[in-house]
DNA sequence: TGACGTCAAGATCCG
DNA sequence: CGGATCTTGACGTCA
């Protein structure tokens, strides 16, 4: 049972996108379009229905309550490649997984990429975008799931005509069914469309808006408003059917082009934009490369108390810090040891130090042997000369730390050894 | 025409 | 041959 701070009864969910890392066998698969028979696409949606009730259960146990589910489940869903009357031959496992979601009190959201495009000028590409929604609605419609669970979809271009091509998405909005329609929100996107312009829409339309922090970085809007404030205007497009207002929450990689993501969310950042929120009855959604992860953190940091939860992130992240860096290994041992106070941010702090630590070949080799201790009394002699051969080739340097890791994860993997399957030593 | 973004499939390479 | 690594695919817009 899930046990918030004192919120003032507002009600806070923090949720990730589509996909679940830290885990083995947790992956989505899909296919080409000249593979597309009745069989193998059966198969694979047969998959991924399994692995997305898998992510639920994962996300229940841990607490995490909003979740997007990805596109790809169901491959060529909107395509005619795809002959499949999906919806019935798999209906009741789509009620078992929205039974599931409503259970668990989570929040779902579905969210087709930078190619559906509504107010495209190509009438055949509108087309393909209104299947695609209907695709994405009938996924939630099967869920049996209220109008809580929605779609988010950008604008689309602007075609040298910002104008026309706004009148062209409202006018093409107008033709969709009403059950698209009443989980259509939509989304400021970091080049072509400003909050200020989405809100415009939005009003117009009667559409819920997503404020999207990191498009509006790198996509300003004319007017200049705080993040607080472009918040509390969204807020005001969200009506009681479509539950409560939702932002998209990320941060800018400094490697990388403007609005790529980072790989993880720096905790400092996101509690200083989590305490300046007008209003802490929201739910965001983060967009970042280490998906549940940076979730799980942003979770115990702001919504949850309770040292246990550290204790098992630490029994997750230990071996990866160890390897990492012994001094910061110490610290956050010591910091874990009183059971009373619960350091949620400089636990965080910690790991994020951690990353940025330079390969250290005597480190690996501490964490290897620390991991092999696991095995080293159930392992054949192969397995042990195995061993003896990686440990002496990443030394010499013939062997990369990734494939070290991988022939470890194997070892884990054959002797079942749950505790390090939960590492992220493997997967970071 | 290629970059953009995203992920897994497919292809190729290596020991 | 199995496993690791590189390339392709599928989508639409924009420079």
């Amino acid at each position: 049972m899930i046990v918030y701070k004192e919120m003032g009864g507002a009600y806070m969910k923090i949720g990730y996108a589509c996909l679940t890392m830290g885990l083995p066998d947790y992956g989505f698969k899909s296919c080409t379009l000249k593979n597309t028979d009745n069989h193998s696409l059966t198969q694979i949606i047969s998959h991924n229905l399994t692995i997305l009730s898998k992510i639920l259960d994962y996300n229940e146990k841990n607490s995490i309550t909003m979740f997007r589910i990805t596109s790809d489940l169901i491959p060529f869903a909107s395509s005619p490649a795809n002959k499949l009357i999906w919806w019935n031959l798999f209906k009741d496992r789509f009620t078992d997984i929205g039974k599931q979601v409503m259970r668990a009190n989570m929040r779902v959201s579905m969210h087709p990429g930078q190619y559906t495009v509504l107010n495209a000028i190509d009438e055949k590409i509108v087309e393909r975008a209104i299947e695609d929604l209907e695709y994405h609605t009938k996924v939630l419609d099967c869920m049996g799931l209220s109008s809580e669970h929605k779609i988010i979809l950008h604008i689309g271009g602007v075609y040298g005509d910002k104008t026309s091509a706004i009148k062209r998405f409202s006018d093409n909005y107008q033709r969709l069914k009403e059950t698209i329609k009443k989980r259509l929100i939509i989304e400021n996107d970091d080049r072509s469309y400003t909050i200020e312009e989405v809100l415009r829409i939005g009003i117009q339309l009667g559409i819920p808006v997503v404020f999207d922090n990191l498009h509006n970085e790198v996509n300003a809007s004319i007017t200049s408003k705080t993040e607080q404030e472009w918040i509390i205007e969204c807020q005001k497009t969200w009506k009681d059917r479509d539950g409560i207002q939702k932002i998209h929450y990320s941060q800018q990689n400094p490697n990388k082009q403007k609005g790529s993501h980072t790989e993880s969310i720096h905790i400092e950042k996101f509690v200083q934009f989590y305490e300046k929120l007008p209003d802490k009855n929201i739910n965001i959604m983060l967009e970042v490369k280490d998906k549940n992860l940076s979730a799980l953190k942003c979770i115990n940091t702001t919504l949850l108390s309770d040292i246990k939860l550290l204790e098992e992130e630490w029994a997750r992240y230990k071996y990866f810090v160890l390897e990492k860096s012994p001094n910061i290994y110490g610290q956050i041992r010591q910091l874990l040891k009183d059971k009373k106070k619960y350091p949620a941010i400089g636990f965080y702090q910690l790991i994020e130090e951690s990353f940025n630590c330079e390969e250290n070949s005597g480190y690996v080799v501490n964490a290897a042997q620390h991991i092999w201790g696991y095995f080293s009394k159930v392992a054949d002699t192969k397995e042990k000369e195995q061993f003896t051969k990686n440990i002496n080739a990443y030394i010499e340097g013939t062997l990369s730390v990734k494939i070290l890791k991988k022939r470890l994860l194997k070892l884990a993997l054959k002797y079942k050894n749950d505790y390090l399957l939960d590492s992220y030593y493997f997967y970071l």
